[in-house]
DNA sequence: TATTATTGCACAATCGATTGTGCAATTTAC
DNA sequence: GTAAATTGCACAATCGATTGTGCAATAATA
């Protein structure tokens, strides 16, 4: 059924049709008469007009991509659930693409969702290059999570420094010293600040951060399993573990246990990123809370700007330390 | 840039560019030295040809529609990502709706996604009604997880019934025979058929299932927090609790935690739907494992076939119960 | 050389909507 | 009663691709 069909049935033009359809009968002067005998029309046979079409003419598609590098990460699946509810509200629809955390598929990812003239992207970037992103403004985009130091583009983030910050002086004030830091994906800026905190804090506790155990490669589990396994044989081992996202900390979790260490008692972990369950594991896990819901329904926010044509700032927003049972007090007898 | 400049700056007609760009040139016998000069041109200008247009045309539009009660759910989250993954390697794009577990919001969403024309759906229904999603098989479908009896439409689901039959049967051979099942959402397949393992189990071993404790109402951690306290409540407790999702699992263990009773010595638990951290847990859960990247490899399959016109077979893949320390062996002295 | 077959490409319709403009018919003004 | 204003709607172009068909120019055949 299209709309000239409804149009022959109804013996008008297609323009008399589309224009009731799109509520512009009063600018166009169409009789209320005829506008009921189309409405009653369209209930009647239950028409709906093509989207594609509408799209072609219309040039705008009311789609958002979405790209994010794991949706089976936990933050980035509530992640995802806010943009799609946010975006839903505003009548778009969410083009998902997962990269895997890899540049490559990021890329194909960009330029697909771009073939497909989304009206804007969403994009939790793998944070190693920019330039496949839109950047004049053709498409707007809004980042999140992490982001790039070049300006370009309007971000939404933790704030990684200070929440990392933090979670490392509460080490610290708990009479930690020796604190490896296992940290996920290089040279993205949400590890980055997430390090820097880190270092900052050792440093302005006359810690020396450049001697500070530092290891990882990226937010996966088995990078948080094998790093703490490298940790436990090194001769001087570190009273506390700083896991930089939910799952390198799962994955430490995993190491300490088969390595029969309990923690807090043997071995303190402290995680960035939590989660619901992390109150229920053994022990419970003090870990920094990234405000989810905020960064993803300010991000649709500043897209929606954008697409007013408004000008946005970045966010970053502020973490909450949960502070629960796996960090042990030590004795400072210093 | 459109494929009629290009043909302009090419002195061609646009018939020849798109038959060329399609790669139809053996085809409509455009010459070697035409065909190269095309390939030339679009590769200079960086032409893509738009999408929406050719959607319009061919009437197809290389998308998929994905529909899911909740994506912050891990089971989801996981399933989401291999259907991802299975369809980007078939050159399809994905449209995510998230329903919230509301059938109206499914309905809705059925709506959107065939309004823009998707080329098919896969469906992991509430469960509660099926009259919105398309019978006729003008857009193919297959459900997920969850399915309808009538046999109208295909789907790729855990074997709910044995999952819980074996479930139940390993609490019993433990010696359990004081139940208690908190289950998801009432009416929705997955549910049924697990409950009805469980009682088959039971009834099998000479248990009044009839009598057995059964409550819940959705698959959320609050439901699993709620019954649990309730179940607490009551003048006789169970010696074991069968949860019938991963979130009501966790809601269950944070109840039974509040109420500082522990896990298995106090009371046992059991999971259906196991996740990655599970073992990490304290005790580590004991739960029925999903095959969950069969289910999503299946369902793209079966919507392909479809898509051939091909017939295709409803399929329940079996679970795993992983056995690890939220079971309590009970003394038998009866 | 005349005739037929093949090669190489372009015309114009089509997919299904939206919209600037034009033109009767009706109403209002004088 | 006539001119001007308003009302009500339709024509045809457009968005950007794809494709059945037709028609020269060239090559092959007799």
């Amino acid at each position: 059924m299209t709309i000239k069909e409804l149009a022959n049935e109804l013996n008008m033009s297609t323009t008399t049709v589309s224009r009731v359809l799109t509520g512009q009968e009063k600018k166009y002067r169409i009789s209320e008469r005829t506008a009921q005998l189309v409405r009653a029309k369209v209930d009647s046979l239950g028409f709906k007009p093509n989207q594609i079409a509408r799209n072609l003419r219309l040039r705008k598609t009311n789609t958002i991509g979405l790209v994010i590098p794991d949706i089976s990460n936990p933050f980035f699946a509530n992640l995802a659930r806010t943009v799609e509810e946010e975006l839903r509200n505003r009548n778009k629809m969410v083009l998902l693409c997962d990269t895997k955390d890899e540049t490559s598929l990021e890329e194909e990812s960009i330029n697909l969702l771009l073939d497909r003239k989304v009206d804007g992207l969403l994009v939790a970037p793998v944070g190693e290059k920019w330039e496949h992103l839109p950047l004049d403004s053709s498409t707007p985009v809004v980042l999140m999570d992490r982001y790039f130091d070049n300006g370009a583009l309007p971000y939404v983030t933790t704030d990684n420094y200070h929440g990392a910050y933090e979670a490392t002086q509460f080490l610290i004030d708990q009479g930690h010293k020796d604190i490896a830091c296992i940290q996920g994906r290089i040279n993205t800026s949400a590890n980055q600040n997430r390090l820097s905190g880190f270092k900052s804090a050792l440093s302005e506790n006359k810690l020396d951060a450049n001697q500070a155990m530092v290891l990882g490669t990226d937010y996966s589990m088995e990078n948080g399993y094998g790093s703490t396994q490298t940790l436990l044989n090194q001769a001087k081992r570190p009273t506390a573990i700083f896991a930089l996202n939910n799952q390198i900390a799962i994955g430490a979790m995993k190491a300490l246990s088969e390595a029969s260490l309990h923690i807090p008692d043997d071995i303190s972990l402290i995680a960035f990123d939590e989660q619901t369950y992390f109150e229920l594991l053994l022990p419970p896990l003090t870990a920094v809370k990234q405000p989810m819901k905020e960064i993803g329904k300010k991000a649709v926010e500043l897209l929606f700007d954008l697409l007013d044509n408004k000008e946005v700032e970045s966010h970053k927003l502020k973490p909450i330390l949960m502070n629960r049972s796996s960090v042990r007090t030590l004795n400072t007898t210093t």
